[in-house]
DNA sequence: ATCAGCATGTAAGGCGTTACATGATTCA
DNA sequence: TGAATCATGTAACGCCTTACATGCTGAT
């Protein structure tokens, strides 16, 4: 695996399940791990080309047989599995935030105070519109939580909706504060 | 302005206040801003370099004669006050969390419960220490919330303290949905 | 017929990090 | 004397996004 390239262990993860295909791939990321991590078919592809060559995932048999469209569907190989276990064993984390948001707010002070107060309901409007999204999905999970994987599913849409909510809360304060 | 460069306007931010040398304006991000945004000496040279191409920046008179040290710092010129303030402006946003925590969570059914748990408790005391020192900027900036500056400080850091103590109930639960 | 969606891939270019190169000053 | 901090900058390299190129299928 690339250095620090983690659209790989993203794509392990999800081949873990089932065989994929890049754009099979791409759908998943952008439906719920969109919220924590992203991934375009640019760098999804040359990195399952990437991993077919250094065979952590290779091409299902059923590749070519099953039609006349192209769908290239991959699965995951036991050495893709030993890398997707040791990065999932490995302590070290980059847990990184960069909202553009805060960094206009940080700098409210250079213009009038009604320009922060748009920014601050811009970011409002846009967390309450995720957050009926993320509260959907969290419902949903909630009720097929005997399967077990379907636990660490809810475990990440909880923490969107506990942030959301809080995000919220402090838009309140925030505006509150500069009126 | 580079098309989609951020690290301009933080830079353009810092010096609306005072002139300030690369090394300043590194100091400046690495204490506070890191929190929701990141910029090294590689970023910024270059930046303010090509800032001064442009004319958005220029460096102070005071440049060389303060003394043996080479000190460069820089002031903000009307054209960058011009660019900040239409980015103030602009309601586009990005805003962008990558957090490999959620990531190792959402994939945790491939290996052993007590990994998953690991990676939380170590995301816990991780955000447990920032979320010590974000308490102290609060405390701080709340006994000097007359200068209006501080406000939108004061804001910014307030949206730490209330997420991280929101991730830190998430966690709480996390670990005992695990249990 | 045409538009949306399925599907794979490449190319250009921007952004940013890390490591390196260099050297002065301050303090123990 | 040696370590830490001050201070500026470059070079290599990696990651990722956007736009492009291409073509099929299915529904209206």
């Amino acid at each position: 695996m690339a250095k620090d390239r983690k659209i790989d262990v993203v794509i392990l993860g999800l081949l873990c399940h089932e065989p994929l295909t890049g754009y099979d791939i791409k759908k998943r990321i952008d439906g719920g791990i969109r919220f924590f991590w992203k991934g375009s078919f640019g760098s999804i592809y040359p990195a399952l080309a990437d991993m077919e060559k250094t065979g952590l995932v290779r091409k299902t048999m059923s590749s070519k047989a099953s039609g006349s469209r192209e769908r290239i569907p991959y699965e995951i190989t036991e050495q893709g599995m030993k890398i997707l276990t040791s990065w999932l064993e490995d302590s070290k984390v980059s847990n990184e935030l960069k909202y553009e948001t805060l960094l206009k707010l940080f700098f409210g002070e250079v213009t009038d105070k009604s320009v922060s107060i748009k920014t601050i309901e811009n970011f409002e409007s846009q967390i309450e519109q995720e957050l009926g999204l993320l509260r959907m999905y969290q419902k949903n999970l909630y009720k097929v939580l005997t399967e077990e994987k379907h636990i660490y599913y809810y475990l990440t849409v909880s923490f969107g909706v506990e942030t959301y909510e809080a995000y919220l809360r402090w838009c309140q304060m925030a505006k509150k504060m500069l009126e």
